[in-house]
RNA sequence: CGGGGCGUGGCGCAGCCUGGUAGCGCGCGUGCUUUGGGAGCACGAAGUCGUCGGUUCAAAUCCGACCGCCCCGACCA
């Protein structure tokens, strides 16, 4: 591809509002532009590397047995309305009517659509087990995008969904999934680390997720180098001790002026905070109004909270208004002489004694708080966040936090979906049974994104040579004054064309400098420079971009790179 | 949805406070020179100053509304 005829141009400066490494780097070496918030445009270049991207995954999918084939982008609403998610799910399913008022949604994936072709397609056990793939393009209102290609309203996603007899079997696709992932994202070049997740709207009983670690991230994932324990905050668990022992005190009321924030109670009072209780207030989905109770020194996990609620359409923060309705006082509150709410207290709570807690009463607290001899609480479960330092659950040592960006997840679905749609097989049994069923899900550019992020340098983009959308960046150097300058990289750039490995040439009329440097933030594999010098020197100069060693070949040798993508060794 | 910031040729920005008919660098076009690390000189093209409304003799500039984009937050009161 000659680079005078390629739709691409690089700018010379960093675009105003990229932040992250990949999404300036994209933006200026001509591989993606931005249309709206959240919405990217994949210019050529771009979309070699997304079909790169795809290819591995593809490979790895068919390598499982998954078969690939393509499903909607646009759903009937109905669809939605059976399995139940059409109400569960908030904005960020977009929803629409067409032109007969009949309402329809943009699909954000493809669990509805699945089970109904299997209550089509599949009747007996002998057609099971089976897994289908598509790579399609995803929209979801995304409340706010942001980084570049991490977080985009707009997407292409992998989606694939094992279908199987029993548990059993699900497992048996789960693992090969999981195992498929780790070696997809080893030839993308990506350090994935599977962690525990949670299953969110998915249902199911199990779910991983491959992050990659980033500071960008934005997920927290709780490590645990002495085992290998890794789990997504959202659901990580650490070793809560046991404070110390104390008989409980009598109940004391304590004037705490403007000591609103758990810091200002605990320096006013000259306590720790694990010392005082944190009362934080939510309402869920379905309307419930909930008090969430866990000691000053932790924070409130939504996940767990969530959970534990079964609450659909999960939490919003409550308002001051509805937290004074039920007779507690925000900046001062607690459980205590509150009515009409789901008291949810953390089981740490429940050992803690003589806690600091709101009065209830502005400028006023309570000292010597013992649940539930104070308070009685609906509900008692571990509902905090992991913190750094946190005991490991598993072995005792302590975790660390990360932040890590999630480029791919496995979920263990069950029968929801096709039990909701009467996805039934005929077993060997003569009985009736519900598919079971798994999905899998991988963001190409997303992907695309974390590649340039684990692989760049001050100079550009530096592509692993699985992904690179072309092998190789020939660079003419003269080949305006030096016909045999331009003779020999024509000749080179048909070669690798005829080779079926087409290269980038820039042929353009430019300075040395400024092909030099586009090579170098385009970050092709391999750079070949043809000029009067290299001509001198014997041949070509090549550089390797990854370690930047340089050397000048013959043309033989380079004519042998082109062909094959590697030198021939001396 | 809350808070903050920004919107001026393709890109990066100044001008706005203190109203007076739009500017810089890069890029782009033509010509000459130059040619291994973002070349030089000359000439040139290109902007409804996000949109709408208001104030004013006069608005990029002041006021209001809206739109768009970016960042933080949407978790503890």
């Amino acid at each position: 591809m000659r680079l005078s005829e390629l739709f691409f141009t690089s700018l010379r400066d960093d675009p105003a509002e990229a932040e992250m490494p990949s999404h300036r780097l994209l933006l200026r070496a001509g591989y993606v532009r931005q249309l709206g918030s959240g919405i990217y445009s994949l210019l050529p270049l771009g979309f070699r590397v997304s079909q790169r991207v795809e290819q591995v995954i593809r490979e790895e999918q068919d390598r499982i047995g998954g078969q690939e084939m393509e499903m909607p982008v646009v759903h009937p609403a109905e669809v939605w309305k059976d399995s139940g998610r059409y109400y569960k799910i908030g904005p960020e399913l977009v929803r629409f009517k067409d032109r007969g008022e009949r309402d329809m949604v943009l699909a954000m994936t493809h669990e509805e659509v699945v089970a109904l072709l299997l209550r089509d397609i599949v009747q007996s056990y002998r057609q099971l087990p089976m897994m289908v793939y598509h790579f399609q393009t995803k929209f979801r209102d995304e409340p706010r995008s942001r980084g570049g290609l991490i977080r985009v309203r707009e997407f292409v996603m992998k989606d694939a969904y094992s279908c199987d007899l029993d548990d059993a079997g699900l497992d048996v696709s789960y693992r090969m999934q999981y195992e498929a992932y780790e070696r997809t994202f080893k030839r993308l070049g990506l350090d994935a680390i599977a962690v525990g997740a949670d299953v969110g709207i998915m249902g199911g009983s199990g779910a991983h997720e491959f992050m990659v670690l980033n500071e960008y991230g934005e997920d927290t994932l709780v490590l645990c180098d002495h085992c290998g324990y890794a789990e997504n905050q959202q659901i990580a668990q650490v070793r809560k001790p046991d404070p110390p022992a104390e008989a409980a005190l009598p109940m004391e009321d304590v004037a705490t002026p403007d000591a609103t924030t758990i810091d200002a109670l605990a320096t006013f009072l000259g306590v720790p905070s694990s010392k005082t209780a944190k009362a934080a207030f939510f309402v869920t989905g379905d309307g419930r109004f909930v008090a969430a109770i866990v000691r000053g020194d932790h924070d409130v996990n939504e996940t767990k909270l969530v959970n534990v609620l079964k609450a659909t359409g999960g939490l919003r923060p409550a308002q001051l208004d509805e937290i004074k309705a039920r007779g507690m006082e925000a900046g001062y509150g607690s459980p205590i002489g509150a009515k009409d709410a789901v008291i949810v207290v953390d089981e740490l709570v429940m050992r803690s004694p003589n806690l600091v807690a709101g009065a209830n009463r502005v400028g006023w607290h309570v000292k010597n708080v013992n649940v539930p001899r104070d308070y009685t609480p609906d509900l008692v479960a571990e509902i905090t966040n992991a913190r750094e330092g946190d005991p490991c659950i598993t072995c005792g040592s302590p975790v660390k936090l990360r932040n890590g960006i999630e480029v791919g997840n496995i979920f263990k679905l069950g029968t929801d979906f096709t039990i909701a749609f009467g996805s039934m097989y005929l077993g060997e049994d003569g009985a009736r049974h519900p598919i079971v069923m798994g999905s899998y899900g991988i963001g190409v550019g997303r992907n695309v994104a974390c590649i340039v992020e684990a692989h760049h340098d001050e100079k550009g983009i530096v592509w692993p040579d699985e992904v690179a959308p072309y092998a190789a960046h020939l660079v003419a150097i003269g080949a305006g004054r030096d016909p045999k300058v331009a003779e020999l990289a024509d000749r080179l750039h048909d070669l690798a064309k005829d080779a079926g490995r087409e290269i980038l040439y820039d042929d353009r009329d430019e300075s040395p400098g400024v092909k030099l440097t586009d090579a170098e933030l385009l970050g092709m594999p391999w750079i070949l420079t043809v000029s009067a010098r290299s001509l001198a020197a014997g041949g070509v100069e090549v550089t390797r971009r990854q370690s930047g060693e340089r050397r000048t070949v013959g043309v033989e040798a380079a004519e042998a790179l082109l062909r094959t993508g590697s030198l021939p060794t001396a």
